[in-house]
DNA sequence: GCGATTTACGGAAGGGTTTCCATCATTTTC
DNA sequence: GAAAATGATGGAAACCCTTCCGTAAATCGC
């Protein structure tokens, strides 16, 4: 409020600013020229070019973000709207779109979703008049009212690990994994196997519990609900340790009627199942085989058996095909589907263990 | 903080390009009168303001964010750089800090640093003129270099899980935390304890490595250089599974020598270690006792013993505090440590273990 | 050698806000 | 009832850039 003299004269440099008049003042050509340099336009003779450089940097000039994205009309800013309680899964789909990123020169704007109520203030907050040039959604479903407004708004947007008719999507099979998963148990001699599922509000639960199901049949398993638990007490949609911990506590309930092989919706529900089960006083997968979905890093440190979905290019992928519908708006709409890969470890129980 | 977004009524205006200008026009006022009312300015009738506020919304107006940003002289927008490779740690502190941004109104913009040497090109990204008001720096050693042209623009900086004597930090006490740890293994009654850090480049690890000599040393325990492992082909600062794994596999080599009681600098690599020690025989806790630092929700569920760090909270108040340097520059310089506490779980043995 | 192109350049206009200052209408004060 | 204070308002100026248009000089074609 009252700043009048500096309070430290020595640097009388300071962080000045300096606008392109200063420049074009101090180097005695026209505004027009200098933003022609800076933007590397062509018709600039090479010593006024020089001229204008030298004296850009003599004063320290920097560009003002804001100015810029006003005058160009482009914010070069992608927003990423995560759930933060998806945890492992994200963060690696949210390495490989921060690498594309900023490749391309683009400032990656986040918002973090602890609470599915947040998404829509989110939104709004990411859909103000230029503030982005796109937005990518992550594994999460979209309230369709958010969906129609988007929709209205024209922006470039993209789902990673959902779809949706009408916007790009880059997703993995959910059902095919899981019908593998499954299958790669009952194949190994499993006539009952269970499912950790988590909350059917997430579409991708909804799928594995689809293909795990259709495994069963296939196999002329009966299903039945019994066979599938979700954790009840659980943040969120359910993909986290502690839900797969409860359900697996569930299954031990049943005492002799539990099954003895499970596929679980996700890793981190299978890392508390495991502690479930170690708890009940069952080896895994001595007592009961598990297979787990996602291949997070702690999977191979866990000798999890689980599918892999290539993450990192996930993203990569999720960024390079928002960029290129904003350079070309009227794409015809892209989904594209990974197919995740069984990597099998020991928690299923298929590997000869000499290890220890 | 004010959008009038209209419920998809299937309005005149497509998303249009709505200035106030358009709203002065259609409700017959000065464009003056517009910004006083939607930036809550008191000297504005309510009938005026009733007026305003209903062409805006009829007219489903959306301020440009980039020339507000510009005309304030404001971005309402603080980056973060933050190391990729520090995982576990760092995603907790995030949250906390996308809380308390997004809690304020402001912009997060995010730069994820996969190799050191990208430090210096982000930061330079960040301090374009008026692009941010505010910048943290994550548990890293930020290049001297960088660190005094920082200190130049005069740009409010935070530093989390790092300490420089001119920027405001929260960070932990890693010195006490070790020895904490490595003082409640020895109470155990360990007579030779080692220690699995990460690379010293890193701050951190050189205080932990302190904590942990310190310990030894006030025990009458003699330090040597062998009783300290580092992983040595791993990705980055070493703060991972694989250097976990690589150190513990070190010690392994020793045969009876080895040390049976350890102080890991992660939980990230406890975890490592654990593997290494399961592959080679070792059953923990009752062959070797183990107690990590962090307390990443994974820590739990191997029951592992650590140094609990409170990330969440730490993320919060860098923002807080960075906010409240934004607003008095002149604040004294302040730094805050957190101690961690002990986590007492299995791995170390101390608990008798009635559950399996 | 002279009109027709081409090229480099200056600077106004535009992008959409906020803020400040002047103006005018109301109230208040004595 | 006049002077002064107060309050609401309009709109120019500022924020800092890019882009477009017009001009002047240089180059070309024949």
């Amino acid at each position: 409020m009252c700043s009048f003299g500096s309070p430290s004269k020595k640097s009388e440099v300071m962080a000045k600013k300096v606008t392109i008049y200063d420049i074009a003042r101090e180097a005695g050509v026209g505004i027009g020229t200098i933003s022609r340099v800076l933007n590397d336009h062509p018709s600039v003779t090479p010593e006024t070019r020089k001229k204008v450089i030298d004296v850009a940097k003599r004063l320290n000039y920097q560009p003002h973000t804001y100015a810029q994205r006003l005058a160009r009309r482009q914010s070069e800013t992608i927003s990423a709207v995560i759930p933060f309680f998806t945890n492992y899964f994200f963060i690696e789909v949210l390495r490989g779109v921060q690498d594309k990123i900023s490749e391309l020169g683009y400032d990656l704007v986040l918002y973090g979703v602890e609470r599915p109520d947040q998404v829509e203030g989110y939104a709004a907050r990411a859909l103000q008049r230029g503030k982005v040039d796109g937005i990518l959604f992550f594994s999460m479903k979209v309230p369709d009212k958010v969906l129609a407004r988007l929709k209205e708004t024209n922006l470039p947007i993209g789902l990673v690990d959902a779809v949706s008719p009408e916007f790009d999507s880059i997703s993995v099979a959910n059902a095919e994994g899981a019908y593998a998963a499954t299958t790669h148990l009952i194949e190994l001699g499993h006539r009952s196997v269970g499912m950790i599922n988590a909350q059917s509000v997430s579409a991708p639960a909804l799928e594995r519990l689809q293909g795990y199901r259709r495994a069963l049949e296939r196999h002329g398993m009966p299903f039945t609900d019994e066979l599938v638990k979700i954790g009840k007490n659980s943040r969120q949609d359910g993909f986290n340790r502690d839900a797969g911990y409860e359900a697996m506590m569930e299954f031990v309930k049943l005492g002799s009627e539990m099954p003895k092989a499970f596929f679980a919706s996700s890793d981190i529900q299978a890392m508390g199942a495991i502690s479930a089960l170690t708890e009940s006083g069952f080896r895994v997968p001595e007592d009961v085989a598990l297979v787990g979905f996602d291949d997070i890093e702690l999977a191979r440190h866990m000798r999890l058996t689980t599918m892999r979905q290539p993450m990192f290019q996930m993203g990569v992928l999720a960024i390079e095909r928002l960029v290129a519908r904003m350079s070309n708006p009227d794409m015809e709409i892209l989904h594209t589907t990974f197919s995740p890969t069984l990597i099998v470890r020991e928690s299923c129980g298929a590997l000869t263990r000499n290890q220890n």
